[in-house]
DNA sequence: CTAATGACGCTAC
DNA sequence: CGTAGCGCCATTA
């Protein structure tokens, strides 16, 4: 049997990727260390992603060195996440990562 | 209850 | 550069 996804457990990730900036991304990790309701591992997070509500910019949320890790299970959604990145702005390198050093959102500018 | 799993991340070699 | 192992913790079986 199927059961749902535990959105409401997942919601403060949600709302935490739905504040990433427009052109920018952020790591796994990131949203691990900066989602305080609930203590989260990076790969919580990565279990909640795999799950995210279609209003979710998932394509923001990548890992710390850059790569698209959802290619290893969806090699065909990676490419979609990196159309949507280029989209955006968003710079890769040669071997396919996004440039992350300079297009990762820094927790500091969240508000200020 | 135990064991396995996962869109991760870091260290060690 | 690449592989291996472990920590992390909610969910599943």
């Amino acid at each position: 049997m199927i059961q749902p996804p535990r959105y409401d457990l997942y919601q403060p990730i949600y709302d935490f990727v739905r504040r990433v900036p427009y052109g920018r991304v952020v790591s796994y990790g990131q949203v691990a260390d900066w989602v305080t309701e609930v203590r989260f591992t990076p790969r919580q997070v990565g279990v909640a992603m795999s799950v995210c509500p279609l209003d979710v910019p998932w394509q923001r949320v990548v890992g710390s060195d850059g790569r698209l890790l959802i290619a290893k299970r969806n090699p065909a959604m990676a490419v979609q996440q990196r159309q949507k990145l280029e989209a955006e702005g968003v710079g890769f390198t040669e071997d396919g990562r996004v440039d992350i050093e300079r297009y990762r959102w820094l927790i500091y500018e969240k508000e200020g």
